[in-house]
Parts: C-alpha cells; sequence; structure tokens
DNA sequence: GTTTTCCGTTTCGTATTTTCGAACGCCTGC
DNA sequence: GCAGGCGTTCGAAAATACGAAACGGAAAAC
C-alpha cells in the first residue's frame, strides 16, 4: 500500500501476511475468513494459498487451510544450526525430570529470543512457552539471562529495533530499569522473573558460554506459590547453574 | 521457465527456491554460491534474501545467510496441530530410555511421512532421521506401518503422486511387492525393514489408531547387528506395541 | 603501492505477473 | 426452487519482479 522498500519482493510478504493470518486465526481457517481478515481479494489470497499448498507450507483439510508441517523441515535446521541443541537437549530434561517443572532453552536471534527447546516435568505449569515461541527478551528471565551476556551496545540496539513493551504489570518497561536489573544478573550470575510475562508463574534463569557460537540460556519455569518458597528456589537455582555448568562443559568437549 | 501454472504466485516460488537451495549447500551460503548454483540473477536473488530476513526465514551473519528459527514458530504450530504429538512424546521418550535406540513419531501429510518427533537412548545410531525430516513412505518401517493403516485406494494414489524412489538396494520398489507387504503388516500387526532407507540400520514401526485424528505411527531404529539378534528384535516389537496401545488410550481419554 | 578480482549492493527500464473485480458453478439451507 | 455463501476461473490493467549493467569497497594478486 503505502510503504514500498526498494529491495523486498512483495507477493513474498503477502504470502507471508496469509500464513501469519492462519495462525491469529487460531491454525486453520477457511479462505472466505482469510479475505475477510485480510487486505488483497479473495482470488489473490486463493492464489497464495494454492502456492503454499504445493510446497507443503499450508495443507487443506476439509475446506480449511492450516499451516504444514514442512515449516518442521526447515525448523529442524535452524534448530540444529550450531550444536548447541543436541549437547543441551539432555540437561534440560535432566532438569525438568529432576524438579518436575517446565525447563527452556533459548537461542537469541534477531533480538527475540526464540525457544528452541522445552520440556515438561511432572507437575508443570501449561503455558504458551513452546517450540518455536519468539518473545521478547525483557519480558523473561531466560530472556534476560541472554541480555545480561551481551555488552551495553548490542542491548542498546535491541532495546531500539523490539523495544520494551508491556506484558503483564510487572514486566520491565523503563531502559534504565532494565540495565539495573542487568547489572544485578551479572553480580549473581541467574536472572529471574516474577509474573514479568504471564501471571500466576516465574521463572529463574541462566545465560549460557557457548564460545563462538551463538548465545544460548536455560530456564526453568514454576507457579509463583512453589517459587515463592525459598528453599524451592535456591533448589531450582542450583539445578538451572549446575545445569548451564554441564552444558558448557559438553560444548568444549564436544 | 517454460511452465507457468495458471494459479500460482511465481514469486514465492522463488524464494522457496533459494530457501532450499541454502539448505542443499549445508544450511548456509553466500550470495554469490546461491547465484551460481540457482537459475535467478543475483540481483533477484539479493531481493529475495531481503525480503526472507526481514521476516526472520533467513539470518544473515558474516556475510552468510542460514535458515532462520522463525520456522520453527510456525513448525511447532504445525507439529502441536490435533494433539498427537503432546500424547505420544512421552511414551516416545520411554521407548527411547528402556532400549537405548533411536525412538520416532511419525505423521503422514500430503503423501510424505514426517518425523514430528524423535528421541535418542543411550546407544542410539547417529542418524538423519531429525526433527521434520520428510521421507517417502514406502523407505521405511514407520512409513510402511502408515500405508497399512489405509486403504488400498488411497495408497495407490500416493503411489501415483510421490512414486517408489529406491534408497538402498533394499527397498521395495514394485507395487505389488508392497502391497503384499503391507498386508503381511497387517497380520502381524507389526512393520519392519532391514536397510531399506539407510545401509546399516532397520527399524520396527505400528500405526497408531488416532480415531479422526491424523494417522500416525511409532518406530524404533537400531543398527541391523541388534536387530538380527530373533530375542532383542522381539523384544523391541514389544516394546513399540505397548506403547502404540498406551497412546491410543490416553487419546480417547485426553 | 598499484592493479585486478571478487562480492554485495544499487539503479533503471521493460516485460512479466500479480492483482482485482466480476462471473461462474456448486452446494446448503431456507 | 430460490437465495446466499463458498471456492474457483477468467481477462484486463496496474504493479512489480526480473535481468543487465554499473558502482564501490575489500581482499587478493602482482
Amino acid at each position: 500500500m503505502t510503504r514500498a522498500k526498494t529491495n523486498s519482493v512483495r507477493a513474498t510478504q503477502t504470502s507471508l501476511t496469509v500464513l501469519s493470518e492462519i495462525k491469529t486465526l487460531g491454525g486453520s481457517a477457511t479462505l472466505a475468513e482469510l479475505a475477510d481478515s485480510l487486505e488483497p481479494t479473495k482470488s489473490t489470497i486463493y492464489k497464495h494459498l494454492v502456492t503454499l499448498e504445493d510446497e507443503g507450507l499450508v495443507v487443506e483439510q476439509d475446506g480449511e487451510y492450516r499451516i504444514g508441517l514442512r515449516w518442521l523441515e526447515f525448523g529442524g535446521i535452524a534448530q540444529r544450526y550450531d550444536g548447541i541443541y543436541e549437547v543441551a537437549k539432555p540437561e534440560v530434561r535432566r532438569m525438568a525430570v529432576e524438579t518436575g517443572e517446565l525447563a527452556n532453552l533459548m537461542i537469541e536471534e534477531q533480538g527475540y529470543g526464540i525457544y528452541i527447546h522445552t520440556t515438561s516435568g511432572d507437575q508443570a505449569v501449561a503455558l504458551d512457552t513452546r517450540l518455536g515461541k519468539r518473545i521478547h527478551l525483557h519480558k523473561t528471565a531466560i530472556g534476560k539471562a541472554l541480555l545480561s551476556s551481551f555488552d551495553d551496545n548490542r542491548v542498546e540496539e535491541i532495546i531500539e529495533t523490539r523495544g520494551l513493551p508491556a506484558e503483564t504489570e510487572n514486566t520491565i518497561t523503563d531502559r534504565e530499569a532494565l540495565f539495573a536489573e542487568l547489572e544485578t544478573i551479572r553480580e549473581r550470575g541467574v536472572a529471574d522473573d516474577t509474573e514479568e510475562r504471564v501471571d500466576g508463574t516465574g521463572c529463574v534463569g541462566v545465560p549460557i558460554d557457548t564460545g563462538d557460537r551463538r548465545e544460548a540460556a536455560i530456564s526453568i519455569t514454576a507457579p509463583i506459590n512453589r517459587l515463592q518458597s525459598p528453599g524451592r528456589k535456591a533448589q531450582l537455582i542450583d539445578t538451572v547453574q549446575q545445569a548451564a555448568n554441564v552444558i558448557e562443559v559438553n560444548l568444549v568437549h564436544g
């Protein structure tokens, strides 16, 4: 419509818009639903859907279009790119089994944090913290752990491009407050959050020293009532830190 | 090139071609490398790369472009579409832990089989059997297990669209032989393969009755020397069948 | 130190395609 | 049997994806 960036392929963007809208509409949608909520006309969207179906990026079933499993093909490649996933995966699982909570592995990309692995223990909270989920780094302990391993310039850059939007009442939305928090995290070696992204839950997270690979962090998510018991929290922090150590050692002696 | 299918968006296809070529070139590539191996010119590919980077589908680092983690965002949605993944995941893991081998969960889509979960036990073979991997159904035990749960018409349709290409010397490439094999699988309740997809390894797999959800199957992959010991093979078959039972029960009482 | 080569990036004109709007045909419900 | 909603096809017009060529910086060659 308005802006036409010189270097971009509009049709590809349109295809992506259709895909995003399917996601927004709950994972599957009819052509009519998509035409209602999107700018392009029915016939245009239809052509994109046909193309995307040929590629396996959407699948049509009973008149509904949904996201295709082809996404996992490329997703699996991205996930395994530099070997962090394979090394960290067993430790993340161990954290989940030992604590019974939800354990996560996150990697930074383009200023966002992406969960590239999550495992639920037997008392774990049910959360939208799922494979591939992208979140702002300042909204959660694991993201702040990542930020704490960056230098200030890089943090500034991320704040500038992605902003500091609020998620709950407790989300840090102030630049100064964030930098102060990061300093504290660097001193303590642990990041935490209480209801900064999702009401009723909190996290403890630590960064992983990956050498020259992509920065990563791990965390445990738990309901706040369990997190507020001091003994329990200390125990979780201990688990996360030990796991990070093991991962770091294994990354070196790969 | 020549044919321009009436209902397809060429630019979207071009973007996908670029993505595929990055994958083919080992997961990352420079613009020059892509221009060398693809039809479109450097400037065209460049525009697509810029667009894809804006969307997070590729990431540029030190002059190399690689597949972006954004793929996992949509991949995670496709993976969880109808709940089979969540229910089956713990049982697949249990199979891997108990046997020490590689355990897999596959779903059929568009005539292909897609691994939507894999877990390695402590003696597991290292294989390209990874999250998101797409294979022809006739090439492996888990795929044949899936086929055995379809009626003949559907199998015919899949053979017609995807063919029966060979992978190793042992791959079934004959239509009659495949149908005979499927009949045997239906009788025995178990599919197996020995070096039909990868030399040196074999599988045992069984279909899962998912009710009205997408068809699924689980399998265990092991080196042939372990698979050829009759006691061991019987034990693996037992494990897979029990796991399938548990998953089926849990799918009903979800 | 100069030249050459290589690579990413930009520009620009044109031909190709995307896009829209309308019309078609099918099915469902009234 | 009629009306409304849906996916699909068609053709014309506007938008843009594409190729060719040139630019500029960095690295390599001499």
